[in-house]
RNA sequence: GCGCCAUUAGCUCAAUUGGCAGAGCACUUGACUCUUAAUCAAGGUGUUGAAGGUUCGAUUCCUUCAUGGCGCACCA
């Protein structure tokens, strides 16, 4: 990065200098009792307007707004929480103070001691009788009115767009609320939060691409994780009944308004269910959130109104595909057959493309975005899931859903396959493909087949995609507005 | 990886057909004892993303590169 250096940095770095210079320190180690602006705009609301309070506080933020008149002035003082006004006289403080309030930048932080008063307007405001300087800011902050609208700045330089964006600051706010308010609603429901191992020597759980990394002491090639899924199952099988875990997967492919390289995932293990209950769990948890965020469950994203009142629609794969092409694809086998609809249906794909992708392709033009209100797409081929059981009555369709809202997949479950000798086939399989090139297949882990020999119990598994749920709560088009620092190339 | 668009003062944005690079906020100085996008007066904002080319002359046209946005692809 290089230094930009320009006259308003510089006439701060003068101003540093003749603080150090007058004995002023411009970074103090601590400001004792402050308090928080929000419960100081609740406490004194009921005062009437030019009614002054006789009780003393004590508050502190960054200056972000001045109006200097003369002999008094006001300040607004932003803190975490929100911000008070602050008004200073000459009177009060006296001539030296007052000039050095006066040296003070917009962006400096503050400390504040004063009765509070309400203003003839109506504004609660602190009346200043000591000022200090609590750290001093070297950088210009952004436009007051029209704040930061850069895109680039607000995702590379997050702090400055959580000073100036209250938007931006209150989607993080909702997406902490929504991760306590999972971490409760699984904790009621007796489930144990663990967490398993995100540098993985085999990688498995999901079809994708891996970040790979070494550990030197060991001398060993490790993977960052794509999904906790195999660990998670272990601990099944370790008797952990209800396990869940809520955290970082890396994966190393392309980075769009809903994919970033390293994104949060809910994963939930309930033994002796399996993907139906899963729904109920899923449908629950989401109806729950929503209720407690917006009071009701009618929302908006993206210009879709949509209605998450349960019970939510349940339609399998095959059955949505027919509806939307009219074309019953549970019977076609042959990849020939499967190119020849694709060109009937304009749907483009690579020569080489297998099959399943090519019906994948299919799924995603004509299906997907038709899937704006919440539904849970059940019955999936076998061939697109390795990890989960059969249908008793067919054993070419898996017991797995899909919960699509507002376009995009939100959450992704099984009946879990706990039959060693099934699942070793198919990892056999995954690992086949992996060796013609296959970069997303799955690695055969013969731990994990180990450890399915020692017997697993019939388990429903369930993940959620906790970035998208936040993006779908509060109508951010885009996963860089609900994360904190999305991965960016180097500046 | 491909395509389209963008990049001008600290920030938000202008700039006629290729003809002296501009405004608001912020900043500096002065005035002002209830302001809140405070107001009034005066003042300087700059490697026009980078490098090269065409031209008497380039913010403007061309090439390459960088970064970002959107779409596609990869991908859940």
């Amino acid at each position: 990065m290089t230094e930009d250096i320009n006259s308003l940095i510089l006439q701060r770095k003068d101003k540093l200098a003749e603080l150090y210079e007058k004995g002023i320190n411009p970074f103090p180690h601590k400001f004792e009792g402050k308090c928080k602006s929000v419960d100081l705009n609740e406490e004194f609301k009921s005062l009437s307007n030019g009614e002054e309070s006789d009780r003393q506080v004590s508050f502190a933020g960054r200056m972000i707004s001045r109006r200097i008149m003369g002999k008094v002035s006001f300040s607004h003082l932003k803190d975490g929480w929100g911000k008070v006004q602050i008004y200073v006289g000459k009177n009060d403080l006296g001539e030296e103070n007052y000039l050095f309030y006066k040296r003070i930048d917009i962006g400096d932080f503050v400390g504040v001691k004063g009765k509070v008063f309400k203003t003839r307007t109506g504004e609660i405001t602190i009346h200043v009788e000591k000022l200090i300087l609590l750290a001093k800011s070297l950088r210009v902050l952004p436009e007051k009115w029209h704040g930061l609208k850069d895109t680039e700045i607000r995702y590379r330089q997050r702090y400055v767009d959580l000073i100036m964006n209250d938007k931006a600051k209150e989607i993080f706010i909702i997406r902490s609320r929504i991760i306590k308010m999972i971490r409760q609603f699984l904790d009621k429901r007796d489930f144990l939060e663990v967490e398993t191992p995100m540098m993985q020597s085999v990688v498995g759980g999901a079809t994708a691409k891996p970040f790979g990394t070494h550990h030197n002491a060991l001398n060993m090639d490790l993977f960052l994780r794509v999904a906790p899924e195999l660990y998670l199952k272990r601990l099944i099988v370790g008797g952990m009944e209800r396990v869940y875990e809520l955290n970082k997967n890396f994966r190393n492919e392309g980075i769009s308004t809903r994919h970033n390289p390293e994104f949060t995932m809910l994963e939930i293990y309930q033994s002796y269910s399996d993907y139906n209950e899963m729904m109920e769990v899923c449908e629950e948890m989401i109806v729950g959130i929503t209720r407690e965020i917006f009071g009701k469950l009618e929302i908006e994203y993206k210009g879709n109104k949509i209605d998450l009142s349960p019970p939510w629609k349940r339609k399998s794969f095959f059955e949505l595909l027919q509806e939307n092409t009219g074309i019953d694809f549970s019977t076609v086998k042959e990849k020939k057959e499967m190119m020849d609809i694709a060109d009937k249906l304009n749907v483009k794909y690579e020569r080489e493309t297998k099959s399943h992708k090519i019906l994948d392709h299919i799924f995603d033009s004509f299906v997907v975005p038709k899937l704006v209100q919440p539904v849970f797409i059940t019955d999936y081929p076998k061939y697109l899931s390795p990890l989960a059981k059969s249908r008793e009555d067919n054993s070419e369709i898996v017991e797995r859903f899909e919960l699509f809202i507002g376009n995009f997949e939100l959450a992704n479950a099984y009946s879990e396959l706990n039959d060693p000798i099934e699942q070793k086939k198919r990892m056999g399989e995954q690992m086949k493909a992996k060796q013609k090139g296959d970069q997303e297949a799955q690695m055969l882990d013969d731990d994990y087949i180990r450890a399915l020999e020692y017997g697993m119990p019939p388990c429903g598994g369930l993940g959620i995609g906790i970035d998208r749920l936040i993006m779908l709560l509060t109508n951010s088009s885009s996963i860089r507005e609900v994360i904190l620092f999305p991965q960016m190339k180097k500046e």
